[in-house]
RNA sequence: GGUGGAGUGGCCGAGCGGUCAAUGGCAGCAGACUGUAAAUCUGCCCUCUUAUGAGUUCGUAGGUUCAAAUCCUACCUCCACCA
């Protein structure tokens, strides 16, 4: 088999459980983490450095692959995996975050109303056949639909692919929502088709739920989901303006989404964010902010007041403790804080690569806690541990 | 010794009579970041104050003027060239 979704156990308490991903390129198990590594790299770490920080599974995105170096080229070098050196289970995100991102800005950008910072919107118009964008790169024009984009992850040849569909907004109406969700969905039936036709046994595809924050959207979205052909599920879209609501916003879907097929949420990686979604029955996260914020010199530290700490700080200057001593990463067991509050301080690259291994390790490391504390019903405590 | 040029906030460097507590950049201090156009972006950055505001600043000391970082004089220091 070389594709297959088992659930060794399910909390009595909650939707959260335990369960064995298989791909041809291995078998995680979930809960746990996919790292970004959008443009065939993530970023700050080699493969091997990946590996040595325990990581079990990687992902790329298809709009910036599509860009460059293209589909066509990956393919030739003999696809994503051979050509980025990681031989175990990969994603490739669909494009659909690039429709948002592109014009809006970040996430934090659209929702605090600060707009799209410092740079023009490259994504020039949203339409029923797909999404046309010019590039950032030459200001070539590109087409994206929902036919492309299988297209290009099928050449690309990650084993897990995702749906085309349009990343909801925050700050738009409720009608734009609506409309928004139920085009995503027609991209998915295409999306689903074009996979069906291209089909070699290689991959499985997700679909997304969108809907917003609004409860009966979702729910539409989710049976939707539920009752097509799609090997696992995926939330995304808005999830709202904060984390209380974003947690919400999972939990209306939990009742409604395919109760045996893997759970995937969408650009979501806080030690709590993790703990509270884990119990609405995901089981896979990603999130750019482990390595992102450790290149702005930001660790992610267990139980630490706001679950990190900033290497910047000057009051890190002369710090000859690890910077989680309770880490036996390669980061924590080899360089003091002292010494990364340096490195960061004369811009010297070795920092970014030091606090990224150390994230990337910290997320893993919580990834198994919370697979453990779910195994022995004890995610409460364990959440104490973590998160203050 | 002579001639010319220059001395501005931690550093570099604009400003050359009022709109100057003084553009920028760097350094410094903190913050933001959640399917990555992010090694990015934001705020603070003379002193006191939450702020309005007040008080001291542009080598030093005088002077001119209603008004000086900006003009004049002397001195100190540095640079260039000539001896």
């Amino acid at each position: 088999m070389t594709f297959a979704f088992d659930i060794t156990h399910r909390d009595p308490n909650s939707y959260a459980r335990l369960g064995r991903l298989t791909t041809p390129h291995g078998t995680i198990e979930t809960p746990n983490f996919i790292f970004c590594g959008t443009k065939a790299s993530v970023k700050g770490l080699s493969p091997q450095q990946m590996r040595d920080a325990k990581s079990d599974i990687i992902l790329s995105n298809t709009y910036h692959l599509m860009l460059s170096p293209g589909p066509d080229l990956i393919a030739e070098m003999g696809g994503l995996h051979k050509f980025m050196g990681w031989d175990g289970p990969m994603f490739t995100d669909s494009g659909g975050f690039q429709i948002f991102s592109l014009g809006y800005g970040s996430v934090a950008d659209e929702i605090k109303g600060r707009g799209q910072r410092h740079r023009k919107k490259t994504i020039l118009k949203i339409s029923e056949e797909g999404a046309a964008f010019q590039s950032y790169l030459d200001g070539k024009k590109f087409f994206l639909t929902p036919e492309g984009s299988i297209d290009i992850q099928r050449k690309l040849g990650a084993d897990l692919i995702v749906q085309l569909d349009e990343c909801t907004p925050f700050h738009v109406d409720r009608d734009y929502t609506a409309k928004s969700m139920e085009m995503s969905m027609r991209w998915g039936d295409r999306s689903l088709a074009e996979w069906k036709r291209q089909d070699d046994g290689k991959q499985r595809m997700y679909g997304i739920v969108q809907g917003g924050v609004y409860e009966d959207l979702r729910k539409i979205s989710c049976e939707w989901t539920r009752d097509r052909d799609f090997f696992a599920t995926a939330i995304g879209g808005s999830l709202g303006s904060d984390k209380q609501q974003m947690y919400d916003v999972v939990a209306m879907c939990s009742p409604h989404i395919h109760p045996d097929r893997p759970v995937h949420l969408l650009g979501i990686g806080s030690f709590i964010d993790v703990f509270t979604n884990v119990r609405s029955g995901m089981d896979t996260f990603d999130c750019v902010s482990p390595t992102r914020i450790a290149r702005h010199g930001w660790a992610m530290v267990k139980g630490a007041p706001k679950e990190r700490m900033n290497l910047r700080n000057a009051q890190y200057m002369k710090d000859q403790d690890p910077v989680d001593s309770t880490c036996d990463c390669h980061t924590c067991t080899h360089h003091s804080r002292g010494y990364i509050h340096h490195l960061f301080r004369t811009g010297e690259s070795l920092g970014m690569m030091l606090l990224s291994i150390h994230n990337v390790a910290t997320m893993n490391r919580l990834m198994r806690a919370v697979r453990g504390a779910i195994a022995t019903n004890t995610l409460d405590q364990v959440q104490k541990e973590w998160v203050i």
